[in-house]
RNA sequence: GCGGUGGUAGCUCAGUCGGUUAGAGUACCGGCCUGUCACGCCGGGGGUCGCGGGUUCGAGCCCCGUCCACCGCGCCA
């Protein structure tokens, strides 16, 4: 094959014995039992266990190898006796005696073994990430990305879309987070910003003729990071189409999502029906806006049932105006076992570690007396059996079920409940386990009010509003947007809209998000000027490409699915950056740092 | 910026109520072993118990401060 090898440690099998081989690789393991050694030689492909005895040239030298030395193996391929077989090893039907062995390269004591499956701190993986990502695990979800992005590639064509790649250093596009900045030489105490995500470039390839333009594309956000948000820059399938309206971007991406998740998650389930959900009923039935569907637990509004009753904390937060309570069903699991008070203790722990005051609760036993069923916990009391019973109805629950409830302004609990919701589904034992379930968030609010009061975008600024032009000469709070995300087992793998091509609704939008036409031409005149000579009506999406490797393969944490990723302080331990410049370059750029305090 | 959890050997961890010389596994070094595949057996080196202060006759353990890591909140298509 090469000069260093004639196969590589996966290849050989039963066909081979008898055949003089080289091998090249990373010592996994030595075994030594004095007169016969044994080596398990690793590389990319596989394992190919390597015997010596005393007899054999290379005797010494196997003896003083140790673990991740990369050596040369000489040999010849032997079978194994039938009892020696490792059926564990795809080559556990030979081994190669060796003739020869050549030190390839040294290693020093190691930091973290490569052999096993033990965790280790985050410090150390990062530090020697080339380490750990010989591991096994992560060496599986690296080459699970790469066969990830070659199949959205290949679905892409297949669709008829074509890629292309847009500019890095270029200008700040204001999406809602931090840029990261770039000073000019040229062009001293002036900034490039580098792409929270292509979308004025997109929108720019859809103005200029083309169509269905897809691009895995590199994003760059100077935000703080979570276990499933990378910091700094991440990856997205990012999809422009012109002449489509919401479906149509639904219909192009649903089959590329679900024919991906088919392939790469065999023995789930993927499922094919897509809702619709609408944003406003994603939060009041979920608490979140990336709801995991696999949890079958909806929650309903139950104000009526509590307003004027004798549970006064809920009876008088309801006077207020904007406040409503909630109710989380809590049926019995599977296992069939009633909801008690324990479990019930539990999860009002949980709301109140959460920052809620608290969550009352109700749950249905079997009466004492044997009468038949009856309400118990602190709520049923204080409101009466008719309230109760009306409150079970609604919610259908029986004996052995459970509910939970929350009061006050939505904003306020909403993304608690969403959380008890989660925890409710998973302990009980409601929330599947092996399936994928997806659903398109829509009708996402073009404005929402800030905290002092005035009109923002809540979300994308270029997405159209439903209803157009007319839709903005009224209350700019009750606008929706053309604006829409997948969610998928609790978290966001997709964001998207069908965008805003006309120049004078454009302004208008900005205008009541309180941006001056002036403020537009100046940050987005490009595409503006762009929509004045015939814009296509237009829409797409991005979807997370680490998000997506991350959900195949099992993750919890976005940093196992990254080549070299960043830890929590946006830091690469491994190349040392952020790192100070050197002067000189400071001087070129004209730049002076202002010292901390 | 805030909250939670953690920091003891190169690495993973144990360490009781505050009490003698801080332990185990693994890795490393030396010795033995011809069929292992997490090989086994014997021996050895290896510690600023994150750091600083305090309480105490005595602190890995209690108190205060501080640093670091992860998770979450804020932030974030």
């Amino acid at each position: 094959m090469t000069a260093y090898r004639s196969h590589t440690c996966a290849d050989l099998s039963a066909a081979h014995v008898g055949q003089t081989v080289r091998l090249s690789g990373w010592v996994h393991r030595v075994r030594d039992h004095g007169g016969v050694l044994f080596l398990d030689l690793r590389d990319h492909y596989g394992i190919t266990q390597v015997i010596a005895d005393a007899d054999s040239p290379a005797f010494a030298a196997i003896e003083g190898v140790r673990a991740e030395w990369v050596v040369q193996i000489d040999g010849r391929v032997k079978a194994r006796d039938a009892a020696l077989v490792n059926a564990k090893l795809a080559t556990g039907e030979i081994e190669v005696y060796a003739t020869a062995l050549t030190v390839l390269g040294a290693a020093d004591e190691l930091p973290m073994p490569v052999f096993g499956d033990v965790d280790y701190p985050e410090e150390t993986r990062l530090t020697y990430r080339f380490l750990d990502l010989r591991r096994e695990k992560l060496h599986r979800n690296m080459m699970l990305r790469s066969n990830v992005v070659r199949s959205l590639r290949n679905r892409m064509w297949d669709q008829g879309f074509t890629e292309f790649q847009t500019p890095i250093i270029t200008a700040s596009s204001p999406e809602g987070a931090r840029d990261f900045l770039v000073p000019s030489r040229l062009h001293p105490g002036k900034f490039y910003a580098l792409p929270q995500a292509p979308q004025q470039f997109k929108q720019l390839i859809m103005v200029a003729g083309f169509d269905r333009y897809f691009q895995i594309a590199p994003c760059f956000r100077d935000e703080d990071p979570r276990a499933d948000r990378s910091p700094t820059d991440f990856y997205q399938l990012d999809v422009e189409m012109s002449f489509v309206e919401q479906e149509d971007v639904f219909a192009a991406v649903q089959p590329v999502i679900q024919g991906l998740f088919e392939e790469f998650a065999p023995g789930k389930r993927v499922a094919a029906d897509w809702p619709r959900i609408a944003y406003r009923d994603a939060l009041l039935w979920y608490g979140s806006d990336k709801p995991d569907l696999r949890n079958p637990l909806k929650m309903q509004v139950v104000s009526e049932h509590f307003r004027g009753s004798g549970f006064a904390i809920f009876a008088k937060l309801l006077e207020n105006e904007g406040t409503e309570v909630r109710a989380i069903p809590a049926p019995k699991g599977p296992s069939g076992e009633p909801v008690g008070r324990k479990f019930c203790d539990r999860m009002n722990a949980f709301a109140q570690k959460e920052g809620l005051p608290g969550m009352g609760y109700i749950f249905w036993r079997e009466a004492e007396d044997g009468s038949g069923m009856e309400a118990a916990g602190p709520l049923a009391k204080n409101i009466g059996p008719e309230r109760t019973e009306a409150i079970r109805q609604q919610l259908g629950l029986e004996v052995g079920d459970a509910a939970f409830f929350l009061g006050g302004k939505p904003e306020q609990f909403e993304a608690v409940a969403g959380r008890a919701r989660n925890e409710i589904g998973r302990e009980l034992g409601l929330t599947e386990t092996d399936s994928f379930r997806f659903a398109w968030i829509v009708d996402f609010p073009m404005y929402e009010k800030t905290d002092d009061g005035r009109i923002d975008f809540s979300h994308n600024p270029f997405s159209m509003p439903q209803g157009g032009m007319d839709a903005l000469a009224g209350d700019p709070l009750t606008v929706n947007a053309y604006q829409y995300d997948l969610a998928c087992n609790g978290y966001e793998l997709i964001s998207g809209g069908i965008r805003n091509h006309k120049p004078e609704i454009m302004f208008k939008a900005f205008e009541l998000a309180g941006y001056p036409a002036s403020e537009v031409e100046k940050r987005f005149g490009g595409m503006v000027k762009a929509f004045r000579y015939g814009a296509p009506p237009h829409g797409g999406c991005a979807a997370g490409i680490d998000r997506i490797v991350m959900l195949l393969a099992d993750e919890a944490n976005i940093r196992e699915v990254i080549m070299f990723p960043m830890n929590q302080r946006a830091e690469d331990l491994l190349m040392g950056a952020p790192s100070e410049p050197l002067n000189e370059q400071l001087r070129e750029l004209r730049l002076r740092v202002v010292p901390k305090e």
